[in-house]
DNA sequence: GGCAAGTGCGGGAACGTTCCCGCAGCGGGT
DNA sequence: ACCCGCTGCGGGAACGTTCCCGCACTTGCC
């Protein structure tokens, strides 16, 4: 069976049924008007001698690549989410009979562009924008998350979640679970994403609304213990009872510090004013359960909608500019 | 510019030229007979016109699909190691003139056949690899960790991390640290990879070396705090001053536990038998500085190396069998 | 019974590229 | 003077597929 099947050709299906290379490919392809009865056979004998469709020869022939590219920020690969969405991403993509393809940022010069239909990029920053653009030439582009920067007409179409409700959603839960002044611990200035500062924006207008002094404060994607542990104070030290983290993998960490100060007994830690523990969520909940409020934004659906996206654009059947919005879902501690 | 050169064959260029396609592809590509002049005429003539090659038309006169494939076990997509990984192999292939495209596990009956000139597995078990042929066909196959399961004979040639020497080292350097009893905590034994069998396996040798009595533990991927709170009391009482975590991202919480301990003061916390804190150390090292010994993988460059590999046997420069160890290297906290 | 429409299939051509061969021109060795 | 080899280039053919057109045959209808 093995290495038997290599180099079949719809012209060898054809000699052996002793009809014509156009009534295989069309029995294959569907189309086309052969029998049901030479269709079948056609399908048998195909899989009897181990026939596996040239793609080169099709996108030749017919035009498209059969592939999509996906494009992910350098600086943040190590969280989960992006992961689940490139994964979910080349399901869907398999699905509709196309690969995905890594699209690695290679330097901006000297790189071989890829034989895409199109491409979906993920949170895209103005920095990477442009290098981006170069490789992938003419092809449609699609977007995770809005791009506000320079070139967004290039951007045939987006997909994003609705951060601020979600935000607000959360704050929500932590408002029923006690806690009535949350803070927010931001990412990076410098290299915030639009749904981080579509974040800020909601938590700033729930604080408004519930008549509360928002308490924004930032941290590193990777901070070390005693940053992790001084950010804590500093929210417990303005009052704060309840800490939403927006960057993915702070909350379990965050989690460990509570849970070992609980286990081991603290004073002087950081704690709400009347001396509760400080009620965690998150924006970006990791696989796996935990005692943590958190945005479970369904990563691998967030991909397959993006592929879903692109090839409606491909199809023409999805009006270019159209923003369409990914339903993320906010669990509770168990 | 853009979309203007939608389209642009070398036999444009060679009309606008007056000379033949022949000349032209020979002077793009490099190969043939072509005056220095006429070659430059010709990059000029196409750089103008905004030539991009058809990759269909290469592949199919060429004979080779000019894309390789990717697989990542799906149980432990989160962790950064794989994504990194994943990333240099995508690097490594776009400068080989390659494409890198993810190979989503799909329903094992119902799968396109990606048209791909090998792959590259990582961390191969035994029960997602023949899934993983059916969909690769007789494409070279090349893995990364050794895979000791059925068919193993389509693993034209592998490359790992030497996981002995490396444990053998992080022990060494817990010890000068001041730790004489290290505890290991592994994967859970059901899905233990091969690479997690010989971390084990060296830190028995190095027990027997040392005269100290192993203290093997496991851990889940994602344990709760409790859980993980439990492990390190375990390990504190059966008299070891040390914890290696085998798992990507436990040494984190580990270390947020430990921090959380010492900043607020604790009593019966889990403490090494003369009171000080475990150290810790980790066999798989998150990016970004961290206060542990660990092993940093150098990811980025075992995804480099594979698909070096890979294109060494499909030009048949290495031989069938091959296996290449990948140089990690064991960092000391700043 | 002739004629239109429909069905099942075959014969090319085309997609853009690379490779093999051939053909001039030209220089140098015997 | 003849032949060989080398250089620079052109003319096909081939890669495997899909699509358009055409041909034979059947069916339905006036």
């Amino acid at each position: 069976m093995a290495g038997a099947g290599a180099g079949v050709t719809i012209i060898d299906i054809a000699d052996a049924l002793g009809i014509s290379k156009t009534a295989v490919s069309a029995a294959l392809h569907g189309s086309g008007r052969v029998s049901e009865a030479t269709r079948a056979r056609v399908l048998a004998q195909a899989s009897a001698m181990g026939y596996v469709s040239n793609r080169a020869a099709q996108r030749l022939r017919g035009g498209r690549h059969g592939a999509i590219g996906l494009s992910v920020p350098h600086d943040v690969r190590e969280l989960s989410f992006y992961m689940e969405l490139a994964f979910g991403a080349a399901d869907a993509a398999s699905e509709a009979g196309s690969d995905l393809l890594l699209l690695a940022d290679a330097a901006p010069g000297r790189a071989r562009r890829p034989s895409i239909d199109g491409a979906i990029v993920v949170d895209p920053t103005p920095s990477a924008f442009p290098c981006l653009l170069e490789r992938i030439g003419d092809a449609p582009l699609i977007s995770v998350g809005e791009y506000v920067g320079a070139e967004r007409e290039r951007v045939s179409a987006w997909i994003a979640a609705d951060h601020r409700s979600l935000i607000a959603e959360v704050l929500d839960a932590l408002a029923e679970e006690g806690a009535s002044a949350p803070a927010l611990v931001a990412l990076p200035a410098d290299r915030e994403p639009a749904w981080a500062h579509d974040v800020a924006e909601g938590y700033g207008a729930w604080c408004a609304e519930h008549r509360q002094r928002p308490v924004l404060m930032r941290s590193a994607l990777d901070p070390t213990e005693a940053e992790l542990i001084a950010t804590m104070r500093d929210a417990a030290a303005a009052g704060c009872d309840a800490i939403v983290w927006v960057a993915q993998g702070l909350v379990l960490r965050a989690i460990a510090v509570q849970s070992a100060r609980a286990e081991f007994g603290a004073s002087g830690a950081p704690e709400a004013p009347h001396g509760a523990r400080l009620l965690m969520a998150t924006m970006a909940a990791e696989p796996g359960a935990l005692g943590a409020t958190g945005v479970d934004l369904r990563a691998r659906e967030y991909g397959r909608s993006a592929v879903r996206l692109l090839f409606g654009v491909l199809d023409a059947k999805v009006a270019p500019g159209t923003h369409e919005v990914h339903e993320a879902r906010v669990i509770r501690p168990a």
